[in-house]
DNA sequence: CCCCCCATGTAACATGTTACATGATTGA
DNA sequence: TCAATCATGTAACATGTTACATGGGGGG
């Protein structure tokens, strides 16, 4: 049953696709409304991306289309995830954080976290933010001796521009910090379940 | 002089590439090692992604190789930015910021701004952060209606990671207005020039 | 003697970008 | 009726990733 054509994983965008068709069943359409017109609009969508994306994940069997309107020239196809699918991304989101994680795939990392909400429960959001914390907590003080160590000659766009760096890192440990405060074990959150 | 094959433009990388080579003539390997060791290190670096890119920029003009050690097998190329290089870069880092870069290209405008240093006088730079900070003044109350206006119900997973990219844009606002007073005109900074 | 660092490069491959194509439906 | 929006897709292309290859020199 699980012995299959070529262990490929799906790209950024293929998890951004799975999970949006996860928390809903979609057509290509509306993933690409949702990439132009929210916030998520980060993972930038042509139709050239998105179709063959979806194709993808289809031949992976992570999702399947079921034809609507099937008496046109194009139809319409609506993606449903699969079980497996779910355990995919399920598997994805709850990874460990990496130095790497944090240095070269960001972008990533806060996508991981907002997909995370209908796959996992609460105690694995808890461990991610704290991993995340912990990474940022050993992080910024590193950028912090770079800066200190920097020569102060010259212009100083290279010190700014590290600077607001860190200003960014800095503002997401506090935004952790709260957020870990929210999924506390000992918490008194209203959310159900 | 200046009728050229194809207009081409260099990649992200490519004015990464183009800006250190150009605040200091450097080999492909001195390019590598400054991704790998320091914060910079955003744009990774494998060699199949440098050494192709530092091609690309030779062929465009942008710069120039000049072979040291010319006995072995492979020798060691140091590059350095010719007239019309130094051109294309101010250019590209002048460039009025539009909103698309704040939202798509975040990234980019970051390195824009490390690299003018050795560019562009200061009237340009306080003009950078004044458009800058112009672009944040007005998405930044975009994103928080949308945090309003977005259900309270389910998990918070979606809010959270909403309000974590709200607070690294306030940041970065905060960041660029102490940035501005730095290069206002009126400013007494001691740096020559 | 062996391994790591210097230093350059190539080849296969998957992905994404840009631009185009098709045609139905809806509102002005 | 004309334009915009719905809705899907393909083709050419450039770039980047991964993995490999080559070889000299220095340190343990």
């Amino acid at each position: 049953m699980n012995r299959m054509t070529a262990e490929r994983r799906p790209t950024s965008l293929g998890y951004a696709l799975l999970g949006l068709i996860h928390m809903q069943p979609q057509s290509g359409y509306d993933l690409r409304k949702i990439f132009e017109t929210t916030p998520m609009g980060h993972y930038s969508s042509s139709p050239g991306a998105i179709y063959p994306a979806l194709k993808r994940l289809e031949e992976m069997g992570l999702i399947v289309g079921e034809v609507a309107d099937g008496d046109t020239l194009r139809p319409k196809r609506v993606y449903t995830a699969t079980r497996s699918g779910l355990e995919v991304l399920r598997e994805w989101v709850s990874q460990s954080i990496t130095r790497d994680d944090l240095l070269h795939k960001d972008d990533e990392l806060m996508l991981r976290f907002a997909l995370m909400g209908s796959v996992v429960d609460d105690p694995v959001t808890y461990r991610f933010l704290r991993q995340m914390l912990h990474a940022l907590d050993s992080y910024i003080p590193e950028l912090e001796a770079v800066l200190t160590a920097m020569p102060q000659a010259g212009p100083p766009h290279g010190r700014l521009a590290l600077s607001s760096g860190i200003e960014a890192y800095k503002a997401r440990q506090t935004w952790a910090r709260q957020a870990i405060e929210e999924f506390s074990p000992n918490a008194e959150h209203g959310r159900e379940k």
